[in-house]
DNA sequence: CATGAATGAGAGTTCATTCAT
DNA sequence: GATGAATGAACTCTCATTCAT
């Protein structure tokens, strides 16, 4: 496949990936894909061969850019609880987003599709973001800024919470305010109350 | 409709209940309810007009079946405590059940369909849990059980946890381990340690 | 099949006029007159086998009700002209008719079923009305009130126009006005102007 | 569309035409155009969508077609009444073909579609005829090959008739001998005789 | 006689997938 | 590489017709 074709390439994912995030996994069709690319149907057959094909890797190009905005995002002097609450921040923006990025899509791919637990992608993205939170708790609490005497506890604690919101948002529906609430409940649990 | 056809729209719905649990909603077709109840094509029309309208009286169905079993379950001179961790191993139970249960195909539902907040029935059952959780709390502080000086919050706290266990055992996989170990987490912020 | 059976076949017949007249002839199913009559499927099927048979039996009743009440409208001391104009008038009215009396499914039916000639029971009705035309311009020759030399042919021409406003009003439309316009012109060739 | 499908969608036009004359209009189904053309299931709809849109695009194609071939059969020194007389033989052709044309899908098809009035395609047609043989009427009033004081009632009362002989044709049935008797009766009724 | 549940054939429609150009 | 017409499998849904009660 040459340089041309990985322009394309790039362009059908960053267009299907719309694509899920508004109808999700299971209603997409290729067709849908085809659709919104304007490009020709036997043309998608040429890099993609499914809809879960091209979901995974539309799933790879995120991972591969959302891990650097983050820790961009974060100031060079922040204190450990300033980036918990960043860290929070950007998971309420995100779960709170109407037209909600690719959660659903997410969910209902891996509802039916159970990767070995060692290669599952969201596992290994949850465990990841577990590491992280812990290992911003243990800095906090070393340097007095939070109190804690199980920080992987808590560390997990907060991530299903977290978990627990997002699907939430996506059926029974939440609010902002909801939202908050919840954090602020999780981050006194660290000893600290919050803006 | 006579009393045998209620029967039969009951063998339907338990039978359909199989099918939504092993495949989820939207794999589920008319022919799949239709093979599995071994009865004809038309024959299902006479009952249920679609996927949809099935899968809501199936959990309609179980709702009501759901609610007596477990009031049942508790002993007459039970504990706060002791009806908490009843609950919660009730719970447990369900989120780990292999084949498990509905929360799939509910999930999947409630992914395309949002009734309006009021009516969602998933958001009712939801708030109820909370607020029976939220009258053991109370009960178990009036008595020293617990620990606790935002019961409502730690209920809520309590709910959002065991969704976001929902999800991940259906998504990322959890071992009962796992959820015991969050459980506990939980458990021990109103002040008490558990078997 | 006893009295109270014939009670019924008439029932049922009467109730499958309206839906005929109301939905043409191939748009009603049995399903359709099973419904309109509020009696059971099976119910349809001892009396009648199809449709078809329903509505041969339909345009059997309104043929034999239909023949008396033309004649009784007729004043005694009328002339050949006012028989005429009543019986033109009769017409009119029925094609007029927006939810148009049987004319639709008729023309429906005969599309589709085409009785030996001999037997075509629409062919007996409209030879049967040329005659009854021609006898009343006969008639009104003889007194003076009409100029015709090919009183059968004029007969025939008023039929075949008749019908050309009949299926006209069927499909492309046509106004009250419009049918007078077309009378009127028909009248002016057997030598009299009208009111 | 390219230049190639155009040609498959003419050629379905075609084949569907034939389905139509022979089955009329609420008899035929996809399937059966499907069947005719010899293509797949799919394939139809990625051309038409429903019966009705066919049907109506094979009318569109006929009267396209249908307006040259007569203007052409015209020779350039015909007389008023000649070209009447060719009209009138036209539409006999027409009206007692056995296989009859699309007659009786046309009416089939209106009965249950009333468009509005203005843009009735039916009322173009009718309403364009009977301008047509106003005119040639007038025409001939003006060289004395016609006696008429009323040209656009006459017009119109030929265009009538010619409805009725066409349904009867259908319904009733009609002999080649009935058509002309009729046409003869209006001719005279113009003041000539007719071979 | 009457009921209405049940059956199964058949029409409509959509898409994943292929393939000639 | 790219196109898009074509195919056919799979679903949905509706009724005529039967039959046990």
């Amino acid at each position: 496949m040459g340089e041309k074709s990985i322009q394309k390439k790039k362009y059908i994912l960053k267009t299907a990936k719309d694509v899920f995030t508004e109808k999700g996994f299971k209603n997409v069709t290729m067709k849908d894909i085809v659709e919104a690319c304007d490009i020709s149907r036997g043309g998608l057959y040429l890099y993609f061969e499914s809809t879960e094909q091209i979901f995974l890797e539309v799933l790879k190009m995120e991972n591969e850019e959302g891990e650097d905005s983050f820790s961009d995002s974060i100031p060079e002097d922040a204190t450990a609880a300033e980036i918990l609450l960043l860290f929070l921040k950007e998971q309420k923006k995100e779960l709170l987003r109407k037209k909600n990025s690719l959660t659903k899509a997410v969910y209902e791919y891996f509802f039916d599709n159970h990767p070995p637990r060692k290669s599952n992608p969201l596992k290994k993205q949850f465990d990841a973001s577990v590491l992280i939170v812990e290992k911003l708790i243990e800095a906090g609490v070393e340097n007095g800024e939070f109190v804690c005497d199980d920080c992987a506890g808590a560390a997990r604690n907060i991530m299903y919470v977290l978990e627990g919101l997002k699907i939430s948002a996506q059926t029974i529906g939440i609010t902002s305010d909801g939202v908050d609430k919840e954090l602020l409940f999780v981050l006194r649990g660290l000893g600290i109350g919050t803006d």
